[in-house]
RNA sequence: CGGGGUGUAGCUCAGCUGGCUAGAGUGCUUGCUUUGGGAGCAAGUGGCCGGAGGUUCAAGUCCUCUCACCCCGACCA
């Protein structure tokens, strides 16, 4: 590709929206445009560069026997009320109306399709596993789209479902999958961790998320410093220390006057206990049921834990009329002791190790003390409930959690038969019984992963592809225009290249030396071939690595040799 | 949805308590000079001042409504 007839206008200056360095380049180096809010235009190095990643996905999963299908955007809303999130999705989910008033989506996922399409020709277990996959648009109607590409409202996705005869199956195949996206995103060139996941709203048992390290990310990722332990921050586990609790020291319940002492800490403070002896106890509405949760005074609730835990779709803090309803007392002053109605009660497990706890009485401006897990009240569930913080011990080992900002580029989920139950996709098994598929869903957001890279790969000056993913691999800067034995040499060295395999573009526009330098560490070519008239006379051109900055002077005729040889050697690290 | 903010040239922005022909930088076009890290000079091009209504002799500027966009939060995979 020639320059001067290239569809792209690098910037100097950059919107003030654009606030991290991946928006910010994609934006300057001409590869992205904003038509909408969270809604852009792909320019061609920018498609170039996807196109390279989804080939890449296409590879990675047909190698391991999946398919590729393509599913429509518009989706019927009787597929969606049939599962019951027609309800459920909120306004993410965008609707409308065809010219005869019936109710269609655009679609975010494609779960419903899916299963539908497979209920169609599932018969028997004979035709499983089924693995399908598509790269598509999706869309969102996120509240606050923000980051360029990473978090847009239309974006590309790779969104994958798989279908087996039992949950081993189904197992095995999540197993493939993540091994799959392992290799997908190392091929990318991306530092990343899969770490455990929360499920949320999805449903299913197990997940994976796939993280890329970066400072601009939007997750918390907790990981530990000497074993494999990694998670999301809504899913981490410390070490759940032995609770020796001998019911002969408990002492006999009282209630004190605390008045207007609310907080775990005022109340510490004033019945000087230190705060690990007290019992923090939340009202919230769990799919509108006020539920009690408990934990130790010193820790936080974990909200998408209650929501894992109890199966819920919804978890929200109850308001104060039913707090107050429900405990017969003012907010402030509830606990798992004397409630005026009874409800549902969880604890952490911290809580049964607590020995003549202080709580609140469920009378205004008491307290009560020497509160016994098991004796003076027995919560419905015991679990996991606390936010996990860096510092604390691994759940697997004696290292210690530490913290680090991540980028989600895909996800891998356990499904189970959640989907396939409800819309009655089923086959008939080797003993003759109706069974629902165990299914399971795996998703990569391809301009995500585009925006990661850049996140992981780039300086001050712009853009560092790594190999496989970059728009084009190589640049040829003839520096003089003006001269004719500078642009011979580039002319044919640009040819020879191309015929090589090698993808380049030729920087035939007019322009001083500096402006071409400038643009070609922006829009990050891996390789600059670069021709001057004086190393020329020496029989030689400067080659230019961008990762590394360094400048290698090449004989004119080793020049093809030596660039294959490095895009080759890119393109196998791993 | 709550709070804050911005809409003026392709892009980044200035434009005071209303005032005469709406500005700068950058980009683009042309010419001359320059030519190894975003060159210099000169001349040009480029605007329904987001939209509607109102106040006024007079509105980019004030008022009302509206739309779009951005930031923080809540929410959400």
């Amino acid at each position: 590709m020639r320059a001067t007839r290239l569809f792209v206008q690098t910037l100097k200056e950059v919107p003030k929206e654009a606030q991290v360095a991946s928006h910010i380049l994609l934006y300057r180096a001409g590869m992205i445009q904003k038509l909408a809010s969270g809604i852009y235009n792909y320019l061609p190095l920018a498609l170039k560069s996807l196109r390279k990643i989804e080939n890449i996905l296409r590879d990675e999963l047909n190698k391991r026997g999946c398919q590729e299908v393509e599913m429509p955007v518009v989706q019927p809303a009787e597929l969606w009320q049939e599962s019951g999130r027609w309800n459920y999705y909120g306004p993410e989910l965008l609707r409308f109306k065809d010219r005869k008033g019936g109710d269609f989506c655009l679609g975010p996922t494609h779960e419903e399709v899916i299963t539908d399409m497979a209920r169609r020709n599932l018969k028997s277990y004979k035709q499983l596993p089924w693995n399908l996959y598509q790269i598509q648009t999706k869309f969102r109607d996120e509240i606050r789209p923000r980051f360029g590409l990473m978090r847009g409202r239309e974006f590309t996705m790779k969104d994958g479902y798989s279908f087996d005869v039992d949950e081993e199956a189904a197992l095995k195949t999540y197993q493939l999958m993540y091994e799959a996206y392992t290799a997908i995103f190392t091929r990318c060139g991306l530092k990343f961790k899969a770490v455990d996941a929360a499920t949320g709203a999805i449903g299913g048992d197990k997940s994976h998320e796939f993280q890329v390290l970066a400072d601009s990310g939007e997750d918390m990722i907790l990981s530990c410093s000497k074993c494999d332990y990694a998670a999301n921050e809504e899913k981490a586990r410390t070490k759940i220390g032995e609770a020796l609790v001998d019911p002969a020291q408990f002492k006999a319940l009282e209630t004190i006057l605390t008045p207007d002492k609310k907080s775990v800490e005022e109340v510490a403070a004033f019945l000087k206990l230190p705060v690990e002896r007290f019992i923090k106890s939340m009202i919230y509405l769990v799919d509108d049921e006020p539920v009690l949760v408990m934990v130790r005074g010193d820790r936080e609730v974990n909200e998408a834990k209650i929501q894992a835990q109890l199966r819920a779709n919804k978890v929200e803090l109850a308001p104060d009329a039913v707090i107050e309803a429900v405990t017969g007392a003012a907010v402030g002053f509830a606990g798992p002791v004397g409630m005026k109605k009874k409800i549902k009660m969880v604890a952490d497990h911290m809580v049964a190790g607590i020995v003549n706890a202080a709580t609140g009485a469920c009378k205004s401006d008491h307290h009560i003390v020497n509160v016994n897990s098991g004796r003076d009240f027995t919560p419905d569930l015991i679990g996991d409930f606390i936010k996990t913080k860096k510092g604390e011990a691994c759940p697997k080992c004696d290292g210690v959690l530490e913290e680090f900002r991540g980028i989600e580029v895909g996800q891998v989920f356990f499904l189970g038969t959640k989907y396939s139950e409800k819309m009655k996709c089923t086959f008939i098994d080797a003993a003759g019984a109706e069974k629902p598929a165990v299914m399971g869903c795996y998703g990569i957001g391809v301009g995500r992963t585009m925006s990661a890279a850049i996140e992981q790969n780039h300086d001050e000056h712009g853009i560092i592809w790594p190999m496989a993913i970059a728009p084009y691999e190589a640049v040829v800067l003839p520096l003089q225009m003006n001269k004719d034995e500078v642009v011979k040499a580039g002319e044919t060295l640009y040819a020879e290249l191309l015929a090589a395999g090698v993808e380049t573009v030729i920087d035939d526009r007019d322009e001083r030396a500096g402006f071409k330098f400038n643009d070609a560490d922006l829009i990050g070519y891996p390789v600059q071939v670069v021709i001057g008239g004086k190393s020329l006379e020496k029989g030689v051109v400067e080659v230019k690595i961008r990762k590394t900055g360094e400048k290698k002077e090449i004989p004119v005729a080793e020049v093809v040799k030596f660039v294959t040889e490095f895009k080759e050697a890119e393109l196998a690290a791993k």
